[in-house]
DNA sequence: GCTTACCGTAAGCTATAACTTACTTAATGA
DNA sequence: TCATTAAGTAAGTTATAGCTTACGGTAAGC
C-alpha cells in the first residue's frame, strides 16, 4: 500500500519476474508459472505479496484467475523518489562542484 | 549499480533509515548510529550495502569517515519505473474504462 | 454426479539477511 | 610513544523469506 511495501515487493528477483511478466498484459497464474523456473504455488504466493502491495489486481475468469498490473502503486514509489530527488540533487551539485572526478 | 540493487538496498527498513538520515546532509557513521536503535557495526554494514548499490559515497575526514547520498543511483530506479509506467498506464486505462469502481 | 482443471493454503525445509559482541586497523593528540 | 577515538571485519546467532510437496476448494464439461 505504501512505497515501503512496493520496495519490498519488487526487491525479490522472482517476484519482479512475475510482475514484469504481467507487463505483456493480464494472464493467469499457470501461464505465469509456465515461463518461470519455480512452481505454481510459489507464483501464487508471490502474487499474494504483490496484491498486498497493491501492485496487482485479480479477477476470476472461469476456474482461472486473471492478474493484471495496478499502476497507481508504482506512482507512490515514484513520488517518494521524487521527493528524495529534489533535496538530494542540491547536495549532489555541491559535491560535483567540489569534486569533479566523481562519476 | 543497477536498479535491482537499489531496490534490494532500499527495501530494508533500517537501511532506508540510514539512507534517509543522510538526507539531512553528510555525516559520520557514529552520528548515524546515535539516532538509530542498532549498533554502530550494523550501520557500517548497511553503509557497505548502500555503497555497493552506489547509493552513497564516502570520504575520510580525520579518523572519521563521512558518508553522503549519491543521487544518480536513484535516477536509475526512476528510469526503470518510468519505462514501466508508460506501458502499464495504457493497460490501466483499459481497466478503468471497463471497471469504474476500482480505486 | 463425477471427473478435470485451476488455484490458494498449510506444513515443513533451507538458505540467508540482519543483528550482536569481539577484535583489528588507522588516524589524531598529548 | 602511547592513549584515544572512529570505523571496518570476523564469527556466531536468530528470525524469516522463498521454495517445495501435499492437500482442500471451486468452477466448468461430460
Amino acid at each position: 500500500m505504501a512505497y515501503q511495501d512496493v520496495l519490498v515487493a519488487l526487491a525479490d528477483p522472482t517476484r519482479r519476474a512475475v510482475f514484469e511478466r504481467l507487463r505483456g498484459g493480464p494472464c493467469s497464474v499457470s501461464e505465469i508459472a509456465r515461463d518461470l523456473p519455480v512452481s505454481r504455488p510459489a507464483v501464487s504466493q508471490h502474487l499474494k505479496a504483490l496484491k498486498a502491495a497493491d501492485l496487482v489486481r485479480d479477477e476470476p475468469r472461469g476456474t482461472a484467475r486473471i492478474y493484471r498490473i495496478h499502476a497507481p502503486a508504482l506512482l507512490e514509489l515514484r513520488t517518494w523518489l521524487d521527493g528524495f530527488w529534489d533535496e538530494a540533487l542540491d547536495r549532489f551539485k555541491d559535491y560535483v562542484e567540489e569534486d569533479d572526478a566523481s562519476d
